[in-house]
RNA sequence: CGCGAAGUAGAGCAGCGGUAGCUCGUCGGGCUCAUAACCCGAAGGUCGGAGGUUCGAUCCCUCCCUUCGCAACCA
């Protein structure tokens, strides 16, 4: 449609037209080049349309509470109509089809994958059908938004074409984390890989959790930032919930001699009231985001609880009232059993912050049982919410710091150290137009300006070294038309025998320049690696001197 | 080209017809048990753009722009 060299088979990135393979002007192979050649082949069918009816029932209608961008692909899929799906492929490595006219074929990807999600199952575990085939299991598939298909639609209709299998109760399909602005890329390497953040971080790997779920891509494409990481670890984990679990124990230390003081009912008033409210509150505010998929949420009322303990410590001040002291210096009775009241709760309430964020922090958790000396049950689920998870009289440990504070300078080492692991400049045969700008791109210029350069493709009939300079070249180089010279400083990368006969691009039409004497009639177009080593810009295969590069 | 999702303060998100809000960050003041929180105050948004419906639109409609995804021998 629109002559676009690197179109695919399926669609062109440059015009956006939707090809069939046949449609293709000149189609050639990415890998080697050649050019294609039609084969018969066969293949066994998934008969999708017949599962129509039953996919626009179980999602469209029992299933609005689906995400949007879930149901809306689904919808987009069932109203285009489904078609048979092919469900093996023509290759020499995969799961081979166990028939017996099934020479050289595989099973497709998409059939063979989800299955495994049960055969893992299987491998791990003798009750799998528990997991499985009961009525009153729930499926779930955690994925990406690319995978929504696979999942909504085709392994659903292959567990319904089998009729034992319970179906996914919901898809909650996120959206893509990039980092620092740019897709997440093992191959190119632009990645924040896990054994090398524990080596950078030791002991932190509850920060990387908390900073991936309050930044989860839940409704829309969102960065991983390591200024991000840090704030959210400084402000948030250390300030707010850390600080909260660190300045209870340092009072309780001081104030209550390090044991859990009681609750006096008689000097209890209504903040203290509402505070225990909130434990019970919080925790079904937690379950509810939870149950709805929403984790973001969910994390941030663990957090809004901590804040919300802050803030009645602040209000109760108990260091004030410690102030109030009889002759002997101790606090006056009345007194000191306000601050058992405040502290008391404070303590019931990191037990309870210990519970609610297990979930998504679980070695936070249990450095807080550490310190609370209790046992790993007490985390259990149930009892988030509860007053009593602590007994009064018990003594406890000294605070240790839940989270420490990341300092600018880790932060600059860590983009450093994405920066220059980044893989720059993947293989042109692989079609992908996306390079990874190193530099800012240039302000834009009209055609007319670039149509002013004559590219011309030339072949390197001689070089030699120039005397007394070190990185220039003198060559000779073919354009069909004529014969040129032209100087290049490329000595320190090149041994002049080794590119004779090299074809290169060269500016035809630049105004010449004398160096070291010599006159140059020319420039050949380099291009630098992130190594700094220079390579020829060349055709792919030779063509004919003085060809035009347009 | 088409289809889906998204575009709201420096960052991350709510709101979805009636004076634009939350968390973090920034600036000023108070307080101080704490890796400091909390309180008070302030700055910062023509809610991607243009039309339209309405007494009134971030919210409804139309068109447009931008980003990501959309049947792979990748999972």
């Amino acid at each position: 449609v629109c002559s676009f060299p690197n179109a695919y088979g399926d669609q062109c990135e440059n015009c956006g037209s939707s090809l069939s393979p046949e449609m293709l002007i000149n189609p050639r192979s990415a890998l080697s080049n050649a050019i294609p050649v039609k084969k018969k082949t066969k293949h066994w069918y998934f008969p999708l349309q017949n599962y129509e009816a039953f996919l626009r029932q179980w999602i469209l209608e029992d299933h609005k509470e689906w995400k949007n961008n879930v149901y809306g692909q689904c919808k987009s899929w069932l109203d285009n109509g489904l078609q048979p799906r092919a469900m093996t492929r023509d290759s020499n490595w995969g799961i081979k089809v166990p028939l017996p006219d099934a020479e050289g074929k595989v099973l497709y990807v998409w059939f063979d994958a989800p299955i495994g999600y049960i055969s893992a199952t299987k491998e791990l575990i003798s009750n799998w059908e528990d997991y499985w085939c009961k009525e009153d299991t729930k499926l779930v598939h955690f994925i990406g938004k690319d995978n929504i298909v696979f999942h909504c639609i085709i392994f659903p209709s292959m567990l319904k074409a089998h009729g034992n299998f319970v179906l996914p109760e919901n898809v909650p399909a996120n959206e893509f984390l990039n980092i620092e602005g740019q897709k997440v890329s093992t191959s190119r390497n632009w990645a924040v890989w896990i054994d090398e953040y524990v080596k950078d971080f030791p002991g932190q790997q509850d920060v990387l959790r908390y900073v991936l779920c309050a930044n989860a891509p839940e409704t829309k494409d969102n960065d991983f930032t390591w200024k991000d990481f840090q704030d959210r670890n400084n402000s948030e984990l250390v300030s707010i919930f850390g600080n909260f679990v660190n300045r209870t124990f340092v009072l309780m230390h001081k104030l209550c001699n390090g044991k859990v003081p009681p609750l006096h009912e008689a000097v209890a008033d209504d903040a203290d009231a509402a505070m225990i409210n909130e434990f019970q509150f919080a925790k079904s505010k937690v379950e509810n985001a939870l149950e709805d998929f929403k984790f973001r949420d969910a994390l941030f009322e663990v957090m809004d609880l901590a804040r919300k303990g802050n803030k009645y410590m602040q209000d109760k001040q108990p260091w004030i009232l410690a102030r109030d002291t009889n002759a002997d210096g101790q606090p006056k009775p009345e007194a000191q059993q306000k601050i058992d009241n405040c502290l008391h709760i404070c303590l019931q309430l990191c037990a309870n912050l210990a519970i609610l964020i297990n979930p998504f922090l679980p070695f936070t958790a249990k450095k807080m049982l550490h310190m609370m000396k209790v046992v790993d049950k007490m985390l259990d689920w149930e009892n988030a919410g509860k007053l009593k998870l602590l007994s009064v009289g018990y003594s406890l440990r000294a605070p240790e710091l839940l989270f420490r504070k990341i300092e600018d300078k880790e932060i600059e080492t860590q983009i450093e150290k994405l920066k220059s692991g980044l893989v720059t400049g993947e293989p042109a045969a692989t079609g992908n137009l996306k390079q990874v700008i190193t530099e800012p791109v240039k302000p834009t210029i009209p055609y007319d300006d670039f149509a002013k350069l004559d590219l011309r493709i030339g072949a390197i009939v001689s070089a030699a070294k120039i005397e007394k300079a070190d990185k220039l070249l003198k060559l000779e180089i073919d354009l069909g038309f004529e014969k040129r010279t032209i100087v290049s400083g490329i000595a320190l990368h090149f041994k002049p025998e080794e590119i004779v006969g090299k074809q290169v691009v060269v500016v035809a039409n630049l105004a010449p320049r004398k160096m070291k004497g010599i006159e140059s009639n020319g420039m050949i177009l380099m291009s630098e690696d992130k190594d700094g080593r220079l390579h020829f810009v060349s055709p792919e295969e030779a063509v004919n001197p003085g060809a035009a590069v347009t």
